[in-house]
DNA sequence: TCATGATACTCATTAAAGTGAGTAGTCAGA
DNA sequence: TCTGACTACTCACTTTAATGAGTATCATGA
């Protein structure tokens, strides 16, 4: 029961149709999870069944309508529950990773693409982060906002995707620098 | 397809039963991803009967025989084309990351309880993993082993794993700082 | 000697995540 | 006027991941 709680906690910032959601979730905006507007509706329509989100219609003259959600008392209460559970550790799971794992038994060029690919992705995303951020505390510095702000949850996860992908992005250039250096070591000892 | 690539890349450090290897997929020191022993057995056999590992049965006096697997060229063949394709980003998909957007909106205190026992798995992460990097490279430096060093598969995900961990601990250490100090304020402004 | 824990697995099942295809109206630009 | 993109969803399905419960032998220590 994953997803669940994420969609919860993400609907928690205000009221959101399972499109607007979708958005956020797709872009990794919602820095936190990731998922496919299917699931989410399919989300939506469990934790609506379950009490947990209510829905309310709005009609549009120019769009087809659409459903807004918003978390109710018993979601609240669910979510409560569910961060006094003890989570177990996350961890990366990444398949860029494993291919690094892999990078020496084969053949080291694509892994190399790749890690490029992905470090301008990174970069990407860091200024996204960094923009995200700016919006969200406002004229504050960060020290006040932090300190005396009213909704800071979406700021907190989003320093931490920050700090992921400048971690993500800086791995990935040392991994692809070093990758190349050993190729160019391997043709110079070939070659003598 | 993503479990299978894992236990594939793990495999190429040698030969391993299904219980070796799940060993270290829990314990999560194969830094790339984790699996209980189910998993895994069920992913070998699979994996066997494609022909991408081979099994040979080693007969044991005092504990039960055991199968020790390798990977076979077709299982190269197969990573290599898995290397090739181009991978979709990873992300974060952390429970203690959900539970910190909602932090806000629920009470705090068992989320800063969390924070407080992640930091500290986190801390013991760094530990083992500084370990493991020290025997990997062995005699060498690092710089020098990475150049010139036969398999620095496992040591280049040990790094990334390592920058994982002590960003994790950072930032659970830092919110859950900040927490307690919202904590105080608001009772501050309450006795006001 | 009796419980605990390690080695070494298997079987069955559920839960969760992800994919593919499709509907239907609106709007802006070529 | 036709194409493609955006809003807003739905239905059906497959693949992966995860859980729970066993089996059996041997070694260690209280």
């Amino acid at each position: 029961m994953a997803l669940r709680h994420a969609v919860l906690a993400a609907l928690l910032d205000g009221e959101y149709s399972g499109y607007q959601l979708a958005k956020a979730f797709d872009v990794g905006v919602a820095n936190f999870w990731h998922a496919l507007p299917q699931q989410l509706y399919a989300e939506l329509a469990k934790l609506e069944k379950g009490g947990l989100v209510a829905g309310r219609q709005v009609v549009q003259e120019t769009r087809p309508n659409k459903r807004l959600f918003h978390v109710t008392d018993a979601g609240i209460a669910e979510l409560e529950q569910f961060a006094a559970a003890s989570a177990k550790p996350g961890f990366i799971r990444d398949d860029l990773v494993v291919k690094v794992q892999a990078s020496d038994r084969i053949g080291s060029g694509p892994v190399i693409d790749q890690l490029d690919e992905r470090a301008a992705a990174a970069s990407a995303k860091i200024e996204l982060f960094g923009n995200l951020l700016r919006q969200l505390r406002g004229e504050m510095d960060e020290d006040e906002f932090l300190l005396r702000g009213e909704r800071i949850g979406p700021y907190l996860t989003c320093l931490r995707g920050l700090a992921f992908e400048e971690e993500n992005r800086d791995w990935c250039l040392r991994i692809a620098a070093l990758l190349r250096r050993r190729q160019a070591v391997a043709v110079e000892s070939d070659g003598a």
